[in-house]
Order: C-alpha cells, then sequence, then structure tokens
RNA sequence: GGGCCCGUAGCUCAGCCAGGAUAGAGCAACGGCCUUCGGAGCCGGAGGUCGGGGGUUCAAAUCCCCCCGGGCCCGCCA
C-alpha cells in the first residue's frame, strides 16, 4: 500500500530526526521543545532554503543558547544520523534549522500512490463522513441569474465537490424564493403576457427579466400619479414629479427593447384598474396557497427555473433538491411553529407595543451567554421584525424555519449568501440558538462572499437592469473560440465548438473561484477572458501539453522506474509539488477554501511549462531517464485530473 | 452614530486565522528566446513607507489599540 501523503513521510522523519537530537541536548527545556514542534515546522521563503525549516530561537533562549549556535549544533548532529526521505540537512539564517527532501525517495513514493490511487491521488477522505447541506445560487425568480449569483453559484458548486471528494455526504439546495412582493408582480405581469410569449422571444428567464421591470415601473407610474394628485404641497408636489420623470424614463427604455409586448402588458393592466390591489391579493392568497394564486406563482417559477437549469447545465452545476420557501415556511405552518415557541421561550424579549412582533436579538444573545462566547462582547445586535402589524411573516423570519428544516436533515449547513446579510445571518443563528440548536456556530455557517462589480454597470433587477450570466458565458465562449480559431487548424470544427465551449465556462469558473470569498471582485470582460498564466485557459494548456507527450510515447504507467534520473531542478520541484498536494487538498477542503487549488493548479502549472521549455522528454536518449519522466509527466496529468475533480472543472483534452 | 468586510508593486491578487530568514505571483511597460513533446509558451531586469501611528515580542504584512480611506449593513424589503 502506497502512502497517501508522500510529503508526510519527509515531515515526520523531520521530526523523529529533530526529536533524537534535542533529546539529548535538551533535556531541560523539554517542555518548550515539545511546544515548539506542535506549532510544527515552517516553510521557508525560497526555495534554495529547503522545504522545511526548524526556527530556533524560543528554545535556544530557554536553554540560554544563542540561536545560530544552537542551529549549527542540531544540524551537525542530525548530518550524522540515519534517515531516508530528509536530505541535506544545514543550519541557515540567524538561527534555523533546514530541511531538504530527498527528492528521488520522495518520487517513489508518489509514483506508487499515483499509479494506485489514478485520480482519487491527493483526495484524503476524512475518518468520520458528515452529512452536510449545501445551499446555494437561490437567485430570486424574477430574472435570469446575474454575474452576481454566478459568484455564489461557481463558489457553492466548488465547496460541494470538494466536501464530496473529501469523503463527506454532501447535498445541495437551491432555495427558491416564491414568497414576497417581487414574485408576485413578476407573477402577475408574466400572467397577463404569457398568451403573447411564444416564439423568439428567448430564454424563458430572460423573457421575465423583462416583464418583471416592466411590470413594475408600470405599477410605479401608476402609483405615483394617484400619489400626485393628492399631494398636499407644492414641494411634495415637485419631489414627486421627479421620482415620476425617472420611471418613465426606464418605462420608456424598457418598452424599447419590447414595444409589443410592453403595450399589451400595459392594455391588460389598464383592463385591471388597481394593479397594485391585484398584486397585494394574490400576495395574501398565495401565502393561504389559494389555488389560482398557487398556478399564476408557480408557472412563473417554472418558467423562470427552466432557464436557471439551462444556465447551471452549462456551467456543470446540478442540484439535489429545489426547495420552495412556501412549501417549507409558509403552507407547512412551519414558520408561526417557530413563532410560538420563541414566544414560549422568551416573551420577555418581546415588543408588540408597536402593532408587529419583534424580537430583542441582543437580549436573548445576552441570556444565552453568545455574545461571549462567539465573540460580541461589545456589538449591539439589532432587533429582528418576526411578524408585521399585518400578520404576514418576514424574509428572516421564514428563514428561521428552513434553517431548522435543513438542520433536521444534516449534521452541517452550509449557506453561500451574500456578505451584505451578515447581520441577518447573525440574527438567525441567535434565535436557532434560543430554539435549542446545539453548536450553531460549528453547525450553521454563513458562507459570506462579496459582490461582482462591473465597472460602469450599475445592478438594480427592479429597473432591469443587470449582467446576465449568459451573457457572460457566451462572451467569454466567444473569445476563446477566436483562439481557438487561430490555431486549431487540425481540429474539426465540432472540437472547436467544444472546446470553446469547456475552456470558456472554465475560465468564467477560475475567475470567480480564484479571489478569496471575502473580497470583492472587480471585473471586466479583459479580466475574464485573459488566457495568460493564471488563467483557466493557462491551465488547460498545460494540461493538454502534458498530455500531448504521453499520447505520442505510447507510455505505460509504472512506478517502477529509476527516480535517481529527475536530476534537474524543476523535476525535483514537480516531485515536491506533487508530492504536497494532498496536503493541499485537505487544507482547501476541510478550511472551505477552493482558491487554495486554483492556486496550486496554476503554480504547478508555472513549473510545467518551465520544464517543458528546458527538457525534452520524448527525445531523450536515455532510455532509464526517459520512463522516469514520462512517470513524471503522467503524475503531473493525474494531479491535475484530481485537482479539476475537487473542483467540478471540466478540462478539454485537446485545445 | 454603531457594526461587519476590505486597504500589500501603476493594475488584479497571494501571504494574515495558528507571528519568524531578502514580502510573493500575474497583468501592463521594458529587454531577450523567432516557435523543436502544439508559443494560449519560456527567460531576464525594473517596479513595494505591506493605508498611517502607537503597543506586545528575541522577531509584526500577520497579534492588540487608535486613526485615515473605500464597500456593505443597521426596514413591518429580500
Amino acid at each position: 500500500m502506497a502512502n497517501p501523503v508522500p510529503f508526510r513521510l519527509f515531515e515526520e522523519e523531520c521530526f523523529r530526526l529533530l526529536r533524537a537530537s534535542l533529546g539529548e541536548l535538551a533535556e531541560e527545556a523539554r517542555e518548550v521543545v515539545e511546544r515548539t514542534l506542535t506549532r510544527g515546522l515552517e516553510v521557508p521563503p525560497s526555495k534554495e532554503m529547503g522545504e522545511l525549516a526548524f526556527p530556533c530561537f524560543e528554545l535556544a533562549r530557554a536553554m540560554g543558547k544563542r540561536p545560530k549556535e544552537l542551529a549549527d549544533e542540531l544540524a551537525l548532529k542530525i548530518a550524522s544520523m540515519d534517515r531516508k526521505y530528509v536530505g541535506r540537512v544545514e543550519p541557515a539564517g540567524s538561527g534555523y534549522v533546514n530541511f531538504y527532501a530527498n527528492h528521488f525517495e520522495l518520487a517513489r513514493e508518489l509514483f506508487k500512490a499515483v499509479v494506485e490511487l489514478g485520480p482519487d491521488y491527493g483526495l484524503v477522505k476524512v475518518d468520520r463522513p458528515l452529512k452536510i447541506i449545501v445551499e446555494h445560487t437561490s437567485g430570486n425568480p424574477v430574472h435570469p441569474l446575474t454575474i452576481g449569483t454566478a459568484r455564489n453559484a461557481v463558489i457553492g458548486d466548488s465547496l460541494a465537490s470538494l466536501l464530496r471528494a473529501r469523503g463527506h455526504v454532501v447535498e445541495t439546495h437551491f432555495y427558491v424564493n416564491d414568497v414576497g412582493l417581487q414574485v408576485m408582480i413578476a407573477a402577475y405581469g408574466y400572467s397577463k403576457v404569457r398568451d403573447r410569449l411564444g416564439g423568439g422571444r428567448g430564454k424563458p428567464d430572460h423573457v421575465v427579466g423583462l416583464v418583471y421591470p416592466m411590470t413594475n415601473a408600470i405599477v410605479e407610474i401608476s402609483e405615483l400619479r394617484k400619489r400626485i394628485e393628492s399631494a398636499q404641497d407644492d414641494e411634495a408636489r415637485r419631489e414627486l414629479m421627479k421620482e415620476l420623470d425617472e420611471w418613465v424614463g426606464i418605462a420608456y427604455e424598457l418598452r424599447s427593447r419590447d414595444p409589443e409586448l410592453f403595450d399589451h402588458l400595459l392594455d391588460r393592466m389598464k383592463e385591471d384598474g388597481d394593479p397594485r390591489a391585484a398584486i397585494s391579493k394574490l400576495n395574501r392568497d398565495y401565502e393561504e396557497g389559494a389555488r389560482e394564486a398557487v398556478k399564476a406563482v408557480r408557472e412563473l417559477c417554472s418558467a423562470v427555473i427552466e432557464g436557471f437549469r439551462q444556465t447551471l447545465s452549462r456551467m456543470r452545476i446540478e442540484f439535489d433538491e429545489w426547495d420552495w420557501e412556501s412549501e417549507l415556511t409558509v403552507w407547512s405552518g412551519a414558520t408561526e411553529e417557530a413563532i410560538e415557541r420563541i414566544r414560549d421561550l422568551a416573551p420577555w424579549a418581546l415588543d408588540t407595543s408597536q402593532g408587529a412582533l419583534v424580537l430583542d436579538v441582543d437580549a436573548v444573545a445576552s441570556a444565552l451567554g453568545l455574545k461571549e462566547k462567539w465573540g460580541l462582547a461589545n456589538k449591539e445586535i439589532p432587533k429582528l421584525t418576526l411578524k408585521r402589524a399585518d400578520g404576514t411573516t418576514l424574509y428572516t423570519t421564514r428563514d428561521i424555519a428552513y434553517a431548522l428544516w435543513k438542520l433536521r436533515r444534516a449534521d452541517k449547513v452550509i449557506n453561500v449568501i451574500g456578505a451584505e446579510q451578515s447581520m441577518a445571518q447573525l440574527q438567525l443563528r441567535v434565535a436557532l440558538a434560543l430554539l435549542g440548536v446545539k453548536d450553531v456556530e460549528s453547525r450553521y455557517l454563513h458562507y459570506a462572499y462579496e459582490l461582482v462589480k462591473l465597472p460602469g454597470a450599475k445592478m438594480s433587477s427592479r429597473r432591469g437592469r443587470y449582467v446576465a450570466l449568459d451573457d457572460l458565458l457566451n462572451e467569454a465562449v466567444g473569445r476563446v473560440k477566436l483562439e481557438v480559431e487561430k490555431r486549431g487548424w487540425r481540429l474539426s470544427e465540432e472540437e472547436k465548438e467544444e472546446i470553446a465551449e469547456v475552456v470558456g465556462v472554465g475560465a468564467v469558473r477560475y475567475a470567480l473561484l480564484n479571489v478569496t470569498a471575502s473580497k470583492p471582485i472587480t471585473f471586466d470582460w479583459e479580466q475574464v477572458v485573459n488566457f495568460e498564466r493564471n488563467s483557466f485557459p493557462f491551465i488547460n494548456y498545460t494540461y493538454v501539453r502534458a498530455l500531448g507527450i504521453l499520447r505520442k510515447s505510447d507510455f505505460e504507467p509504472t512506478a517502477d522506474v529509476d527516480t535517481t534520473k529527475l536530476v534537474h531542478e524543476y523535476e525535483r520541484e514537480l516531485v515536491i509539488q506533487m508530492a504536497k498536494y494532498p496536503k493541499l487538498f485537505v487544507e482547501a477542503a476541510d478550511g472551505l477554501r477552493p482558491e487554495v487549488l486554483t492556486g496550486f493548479l496554476n503554480q504547478i502549472s508555472e513549473v510545467f511549462n518551465s520544464y517543458y521549455e528546458k527538457v525534452n522528454v520524448i527525445r531523450e536518449k536515455d532510455e532509464e531517464a526517459r520512463r522516469a519522466r514520462l512517470m513524471l509527466v503522467y503524475s503531473l496529468k493525474i494531479v491535475m485530473e484530481s485537482c479539476a475533480k475537487a473542483l467540478n472543472f471540466k478540462l478539454a483534452q485537446r485545445m
């Protein structure tokens, strides 16, 4: 059996050597030794300084020695000790002991593991798998998926994929927000024009993305006109007129995008007399589950979701479950139930004096000792309105019911939600703790991400202003296509199409994933389709180069090669990086940091491209060296496939 | 006013949670390799008060405090 984490052999040997050498030297400072060792060894700043380093400063202090002196002694002692994976050991700097890996031995281990495990190499499984729900994307069904939800989708899908690769049982959920005024406006408008939507108007979600703002604009305008008529003074009238002007402008622009549709919608809404009242009625009816209302709203949602599915499947994203907010939180009575339990558990934290039902979240957090526990000591958490004066519920309240539903089905729940909802998510977690959920902080996660900003584009779905993910994908694929056309003379038209699709989609996924979620992304077309380093096309190209070598050499993977032929510095570096990869995977999966792996893919691609330039594999005369190199290239192929699998990237086989 | 996040090379970002050696990449600009396993490539030089100031430490981009700048949030919206 091969060791699934080759680098660990080296690491453990470093520890063994250190312990043995310190045992004699530092008997009196055993405690400090243990403390320093449990903190682990360090990775030196440059590869010329070895793979791992032991800083002697703290220990030297405890022993009354100079760090440099101690480092010299240790290095000397270790140099005479028996070892396998550790090569050179040298004192360095002002008090470090640097360990250099014996990469010939590491290569042997790496090759064994790669041959044995194939593309599962590196995907180290947890001892105790958890059932994990990852809820992500969950875009409102009133317009197509946008560039913002795209980041959510890519993060969520990659996390799910990463956790599956780690051995957890993962279920992905899409929360369909089919309750609330926004959706009712869209459903109302959609019901008025659905007889006119056949043919030529494009994807259903894009149609709704137009019908919704049109409906909204018409409602806004008619409401503003009413308010202007009954305005008290000239000042107020002027303000309203200004607002009206703006909406008329928006309506004009929306109409220009499909005059026939707009006019039809306007006519039908006029017949209705009071659209706002009709929408309010639809809202109440829907929450009560009235048949006509359900039919109208579900028709809209189904149409939009069908559009979502098409976009998402292009991105290789699928969901295990589609959770309807209406069903899980309203019709089931779960929200009412949760509110009743809160009433029983914390009547002292509730306030009804203004008509609505308001929860003093801060008081609850204090009473449960959460402020201390969650590090919120000096923070005041705002109050949360659970119910409107008219008795209807609010989004966060319904989310409590949904959270409980998810928690009943999984050990851990990860929710990918924009950072702007951090406060609401905190309020939600306090409410969950109140309702008796144990270990909320580790079981119910808000995976926050910052928004994607597009220079010059102001997003506002109510005004019909958004950048659709479909357009982003088309643009990326189109640009890749141009590049493929330029150099792919050996490829058929069909192959070119397919390559452009795979690489273009990968480019978008990579660009959205590569930046740490807590940082906002400023995004322009140039960057998505920057095909040089640190991009998916660059990585995929590297992979294709490796495949090219293997294809032309008829290589049968075997660990039975002479690794001592791998003497080039780039060969050493490739071996070490690939031997470390399993550790990196674990770090990425357990730390929920997919960007660690995109970074790794880019880095190893850089090294391989340098290697490719400097060393020829196929035409190597020394047969043993040639075989060792081929195995190295094969390992790279496997590692890249493993990494792609972990992140759910598809790699093109040719470019 | 309060809370959260961000501030590292001209630009886009790693590194910060678990403090260590000359702070790393890429893009752009500049100078080479004119293409041999497909150049979507490779090599090179240049570019930095790690937003500012204090503190803790043998050691601070990293931890603590204050300040400055930007984003988001503080609704009977979602």
